[in-house]
DNA sequence: CTGAAAGCGCTTACAG
DNA sequence: CTGAAAGCGCTTACAG
C-alpha cells in the first residue's frame, strides 16, 4: 500500500487537511476532541508528513551542509572525529548531513546546492585566508558558520582555536629550556588559515627572540616528516628542537632521530601541534597541543542550528584555547 | 531579485511551462525556433529548475545515502579515501550525498529516511553477518548496495574483498617459511562481516594443517595491537609469525616485538590485513594485503548508480581480489 | 476553533 | 509540435 498523505488522515478523522497540519504543527489551536481524532487516525494509518512536500511548502530545506575537503594524502583517524562530532549534533536536531567531501576550489558544487535551495545551512571547514566558499555563502547571503576563520571575519561566524597562542607557547616553552634552534616543519601543499597563522605566529616569537627563521617545508604525512626531518638535522645538526603541525609528521620526525642515533627529548625536543594518538608508539608520550577539532566541529554546528532557529542576524565568533598534553618529549639543552 | 521560475521563462518565450518543461528535460520534441526562444529565456534569467519541486512531482529524491559508521577507536585515514571514493562517484552524477556516519544498530535514523521518501538508494558499508540496516533496506523494498556482504545475500548486490582467501594465502604464505605457531589477533567489539569471515578463514587454514588455533582479542589500534603482542609473546614465546587486521595493530605489534627485544622480521613475521600506510615508519616494509577499501567504495557507488537508472531487477555480486604488497616483514623460520 | 482555497515549482498524461 | 489542466503533498493567509 502507498503512503498515507495529509489527505487521507483528514479524511478518516473528519476534518480538513489544513486542520491536520494545523493540529501536527501546533501552530494553531485545535480542540481536544478533534485532536484525539487526527492522532488516532495518524496513528492507525503510520502517517509521516512528506519532508518533500513541506520543503517546497516552507521554503525550507531541512538540510545542512558541511564543507570539508578531505586531503587523502594527509587523512588520519582526526577527520572521522570531525565528521562524527558534526552529524550528531545535526542529526539529532533533525537536519539531513550532505557531506562534500571534494575538494572543490571554485565552490561550484556547493554554490550549486545554495542556489537550489537544497541547503538551510552550511558549515565551513578547512578555512583558508582568502576562500572562495566563504565568498559564494556570503554573495548568496547563505546561513553558515565557519571552521576556522578567514583574514577578515567582520560579520561572519566562527569556531576556532587560537594556533597562534598555541605556537607562542610552544616556543617560548622551548626557549625556557635553553633551545635557541628552533626549526618549525610546515605543510605548503594544503594552505589552511590555522597552517599559515601558525607559520607566521612562529616567525612573529623568532623575532622577538632575535632567533634564526628554520621553516623547512614538508609533507603532512609520517614519511614526510622522516625524510624533511634527516634532511634537516643532517644539514644543521645544531638544530635541537621541532614544532610539527601534525601527529603523523611528528611520527615520522622521531623514527629520523631514531635513524641518525639522537634520543627523544635528550637529544631533540619535539612540540606536535596537534592531538597525538600514535606518538605512544614512539616511546616517548609526545608534548602536543590538542586543537580540539571535534570540539569546533560540535560547537560550529550548534552556533549554525542556533542561527538557523533565530534567523537573527550578528556574527557569533569563538575562539577556544587548546588542550596542552603533559608529555615528556622536551627536555633542557644539553 | 527572488529566483527565475519555469513561469518566468515560459513567459518570457512566449510559450507555456509545459514546453519549457519538455525543451529542458528533452522528453518530446521542441521546435527548433521554440528551443531556441526558450534557451535564450533560460540564459538571460539565469534560469535553473528547483530541484525540491522536481522531486515531488517525480518522487524521485536526487540523494544517496551512505550508510558508513565509523569507530571513532579504529578510525584511521581510510575511512576518508572511502568516503571520497563513494561520494566523487555519487556526486558527479548530480546526486546529493548524505552521510549516515553516527553508529545506529536499530538503524531508526536510516528508516527514517528511507521511508520519508527522501533517498533514492543506499550504499551500506561496515555491512555485518545479520544486518539490521539490510534488513530495514529490504522490508522497505529500497535500492541498495552492500560494502562487504552478510550471511546470505541471495538476490542483493554487494561489491566485497576476498577476505577468506586473503587470509588463507597470509597462512600459506607463513606455513611455507615453516612457522607453526601463527596467532591471529582480531578485534571483537566491532564485529562486521568481514571480521568474523577472517576469523573463519584462519580457523579453517589452521585445522587443515592441524595447528593450534590462537585467536588473542585486541583493541583495534596501534596500542591495542601493542599490549596484546606484549602480552602474547611473554606467555607463548614460541610464537612466531603473527596475521593481524589492521594498519594500527600492525604498528603496535612491531612496538611491542621491539620492546620485547625481538627484531622484524628475523624474530617474529607480521602479515597485516589492511593496506599499510604507517608501517614504513616501524623500520621494514609491512607484509600486507590491501582490501581495496576505496575500489570497494567506488564500485559499489557505480553499481548503485546503474541500479537506479535502469530500475531493473537482479543481484549483481563483485568480488574482489585483494593486492598484495611486496614487503618485508616475513621470514623463514630459525 | 475550523474550512475552503491558493500556492510552493515542477512534471506529465490528455487533447489538439 | 504545443497548450490547458491536474497533480505531487504539504503550508498558510483569508474567512467565518
Amino acid at each position: 500500500m502507498a503512503r498515507a498523505t495529509i489527505d487521507d488522515v483528514a479524511k478518516r478523522a473528519g476534518v480538513t487537511k489544513s486542520t491536520v497540519s494545523h493540529a501536527l504543527s501546533g501552530k494553531r489551536p485545535v480542540s481536544e476532541e478533534t485532536r484525539r481524532r487526527i492522532d488516532e487516525a495518524v496513528a492507525e494509518l503510520g502517517y509521516r508528513p512528506n519532508p518533500l512536500a513541506q520543503r517546497l511548502a516552507t521554503g525550507r530545506s531541512g538540510t545542512v551542509g558541511f564543507a570539508y575537503p578531505i586531503d587523502l594524502e594527509s587523512a588520519s583517524g582526526a577527520e572521522s572525529s570531525v565528521l562524527l562530532a558534526a552529524s550528531e549534533v545535526i542529526s539529532s536536531a533533525g537536519f539531513a548531513f550532505v557531506l562534500f567531501a571534494q575538494p572543490d576550489p571554485s565552490a561550484a558544487e556547493l554554490r550549486r546546492f545554495i542556489e537550489s535551495g537544497l541547503l538551510d545551512g552550511v558549515i565551513v571547514a578547512q578555512v583558508q585566508m582568502q576562500d572562495e566558499r566563504v565568498r559564494a555563502l556570503c554573495a548568496a547571503a547563505a546561513s553558515f558558520v565557519m571552521m576556522g576563520r578567514t583574514a577578515d571575519n567582520s560579520g561572519l561566524s566562527f569556531v576556532d582555536v587560537d594556533i597562534d597562542g598555541a605556537v607562542e607557547a610552544a616556543v617560548e616553552h622551548l626557549v625556557d629550556l635553553g633551545h635557541q634552534r628552533i626549526a618549525f616543519l610546515h605543510e605548503e601543499a594544503f594552505a589552511t588559515a590555522a597552517a599559515s597563522r601558525a607559520l607566521q605566529a612562529y616567525e612573529r616569537a623568532c623575532a622577538r627572540r632575535r632567533m634564526r627563521l628554520i621553516t623547512p617545508a614538508c609533507l603532512q604525512s609520517a614519511s614526510g616528516g622522516r625524510v624533511a626531518t634527516k634532511g634537516l638535522l643532517e644539514h644543521q645538526p645544531e638544530i635541537s628542537a621541532l614544532v610539527l603541525s601534525s601527529d603523523a609528521m611528528a611520527l615520522g620526525a622521531y623514527a629520523a632521530a631514531v635513524d641518525l642515533g639522537r634520543r627523544v627529548p635528550d637529544d631533540l625536543s619535539l612540540v606536535c601541534l596537534a592531538k597525538s594518538q600514535l606518538s605512544a608508539l614512539a616511546g616517548v608520550e609526545l608534548t602536543y597541543a590538542d586543537l580540539r577539532y571535534a570540539d569546533q566541529a560540535q560547537l560550529a554546528a550548534a552556533m549554525l542550528l542556533e542561527i538557523l532557529g533565530e534567523s537573527a542576524a550578528g556574527d557569533r565568533q569563538v575562539l577556544l584555547e587548546p588542550l596542552w598534553s603533559g608529555g615528556e618529549s622536551t627536555a633542557p639543552l644539553r
